[in-house]
DNA sequence: ACAAAAGTGTTGAGAGTACACCCATGC
DNA sequence: GCATGGGTGTACTCTCAACACTTTTGT
């Protein structure tokens, strides 16, 4: 097959974006102005450009959905079913991106452009295969924050040891004991001690940030 | 945008091939009869047609380069730099395959065609960024085969423990103690006796095969 | 003194690893 | 009886899970 003759399928990128806020787990959703499923939550994404790779193009759409650059973000899986899209043939190629909740900036809903956060505990329905790949991404950050040190993406640079174990019971849906946490933490000895919690009715926490060179994968919980 | 006027990449899906044959772990490669990259070998691949899946597409191809269907069949991931390829902007879905050697018909090369068998220990150069793919399906490879049951794909329905071992063997590329192995594997309890080997000048060994329901997320080795 | 959250140690169970000898068969 | 691979148990170490009390601070 001639190159230039072949007839292609339009490739897109959709990224969920997590976030921990309010004491839950939250992903972007966006409100579908055209058709089809015109008024539906979909996952925030549009069309590759030629000019731009897979990952800027998920970097781009998140920046105009967040107003957050220099996030984590990593490519997922990508689904190409013929009927996924009644418009044609698209293929999607899927990306999870984990962004700091204080450093989000959402630009202002507008009628066709309205996005949301929602607690992934109750998320709406969905139109195309997007709560396949939803349930794809929860699965993959999962994974991701038991054995890799992800999770710190989601906190300020300086943290208390509760703040982690908090984002994790989160994240997990359950609680851990502070003892083995704090045990399992120190034991792989990749936070350092940074100071200390200042003005606040209780047992000053000591606070800590991650030391530079941390392995990729390493097991967590 | 609209959805029609949006200029398209173009979109491959190339399957890294894999499987164990003379003591070794082996992959599929084929040399390329055109330009770019004309006469290196390469992972086999091909475009995708509009009116097959991803997935099908990947199948297509095992089946039309080694003859054999009915594999294990996984997607690794999308591969979507601007320059990657030199003839225009190109998406590659990867694919990872496991074939049993017993089953595979390769179909006798000819001069654009050939495709040959290398032992991933000595490989070729590639064009593309095809090293890059091969790279990363090791990977998978070697965390699918430690997490899950993908290996019994690799052999007979009727096995001994030993060439399970070996196989593992193979894959890690270093040795097991055979007590371990055979304590470890009887532990996850997915195995069932089906028989004895029979004419050997060794005691004979028992035979096994995989039990019908298996968790597809283990811990193997 | 009280409220709030921080910090810390021990014990038992289970899994992984290292290691060596006897067994069943064909020739 | 010999050559070949098959089959099996024990002891040590390490990690995980369960569990409760004292400390430090601000008010």
């Amino acid at each position: 097959m001639k190159f230039d003759e072949y007839e292609k399928p339009a490739v897109t990128v959709d990224t969920v974006i997590f976030t921990v806020r309010n004491d839950s787990l939250q992903v972007l959703l966006v409100k579908r102005g055209v058709e089809p499923f015109k008024g539906n939550w979909a996952i925030p994404g549009g069309f590759v450009k030629l000019d731009e790779s897979l990952e800027d193009a998920a970097k781009r759409e998140l920046k105009e959905e967040t107003g957050v650059k220099d996030v984590y973000l990593e490519q997922l899986y990508t689904f190409g079913e013929i009927k996924r899209d009644p418009r044609g043939r698209v293929i999607t190629v899927s990306y999870l991106a984990l962004i700091n909740s204080d450093k989000i900036v959402l630009t202002p809903s507008t009628d066709v452009n309205e996005a949301k956060w929602f607690n992934v505990k109750h998320l709406p329905e969905f139109g195309f295969d997007h709560r396949k790949i939803l349930n794809y991404a929860l699965k993959r950050l999962k994974w991701k924050f038991e054995y890799t040190p992800v999770g710190f993406s989601l906190l300020p640079t300086k943290f208390k040891l509760s703040e982690l174990q908090k984002l994790y019971e989160i994240v997990f849906d359950r609680e851990f004991d502070k003892r083995n946490f704090s045990k399992k933490i120190h034991s792989l000895n990749f936070l350092k001690e940074v100071g200390i919690e200042k003005d606040v009715p209780y047992r000053p926490s000591k606070l800590y940030s991650l030391k530079s060179k941390v392995p990729e994968i390493i097991e967590l919980i």
